[in-house]
DNA sequence: TATCATCCCATGATATCCCATGAATGCCTA
DNA sequence: TAGGCATTCATGGGATATCATGGGATGATA
């Protein structure tokens, strides 16, 4: 699965049109679906998005009888009835709905900021907002790479 | 098989005819059979609706010994006996029987909603008022992209 | 004969494709 | 190491195809 570090500004043209940043797309190469996979955020005035690879997991699983609780498979219908597949173009570009593009209030210009195997994209101001209001919670515990606990261990 | 993402909505002529939307049937292309198969749905007043593949699938498995509780062969014989083959018109249009309409309230506006291997047709209010309650059974967990439960993982 | 489904065509809006350009980046060579 | 060359990137605009939708004509049905 792809990962996504960084962040990156890019412009939003007349037709909703948006550069993925390279980085981005480096890490979705070799994929069978050249795209990405969008949707509206629940928590935030912002646009969820990840590779292909990840939503195709979340369609199989609604036919898996035992995988999912009821709630469970509520969230992953959610999921997939919010989601939209958005190919690139052969300038490595997507075209964003207008009604992602007016829940993240995004106009003009777009912050698409990577979070690991999923990322964002944010209109620049309302993520510069957020970050100062969640700043100080992501400070004091550590938030060095010398202070990551150790994934995946053999202990879960 | 075929994938159904996000929503759409479009509109219901005199005719009873509506647009099934373009990322719904280009999901189908190369299907044999070129159209949608819908039955009522039990649970909701809503129309469930599949690709063809899908539909042979069940009735396959309905011969299938092995495959299938009693409980759940009951069930695909349930689905069987209500489900309707609407073919594409050359504009990618179906018609939409008028006691499906009534069963889900649809009069005017139709709206898509992909859920992975299937979707439904909804009156676009209903599924509003049916997201406002089920809302919040979906969302805690965190029906995110972020927070996507680890399908198929090897912890499990 | 009246109703209804199917077929055919028309149209405006929108998305997609294609090409062009300048900036930035990395690479190679002297 | 500095300069110059070649790519890659991000961005813009125009042409073309596709989509959703409406309406009329034809043919079947009861």
């Amino acid at each position: 699965m792809a990962t996504f570090l960084g962040s990156y500004e890019n412009k939003v043209d007349a037709k909703g049109r948006v550069s993925v940043p390279s980085r981005f797309r480096i890490a979705i190469t070799g994929q069978d679906y050249q795209g990405i996979v969008v949707a509206p955020s629940f928590e935030y005035d912002a646009i969820d998005a990840c590779d292909h690879d990840r939503i195709v997991q979340v369609a199989e699983a609604i036919d898996d009888p035992g995988l999912y609780s009821d709630e469970q498979r509520l969230q992953a219908e959610s999921i997939l009835s919010r989601s939209l597949e958005l190919p690139f173009d052969e300038n490595g570009r997507v075209q964003l709905p207008k009604n992602f593009l007016a829940h993240a209030g995004i106009d003009g210009r777009a912050l698409f900021v990577g979070i690991g195997p999923t990322f964002q994209i944010w209109h620049p101001e309302r993520r510069a907002d957020h970050l100062s209001k969640t700043d100080d919670r992501a400070r004091p515990g550590g938030a060095s790479l010398r202070l990551l606990p150790r994934a995946r261990g053999p202990s879960a």
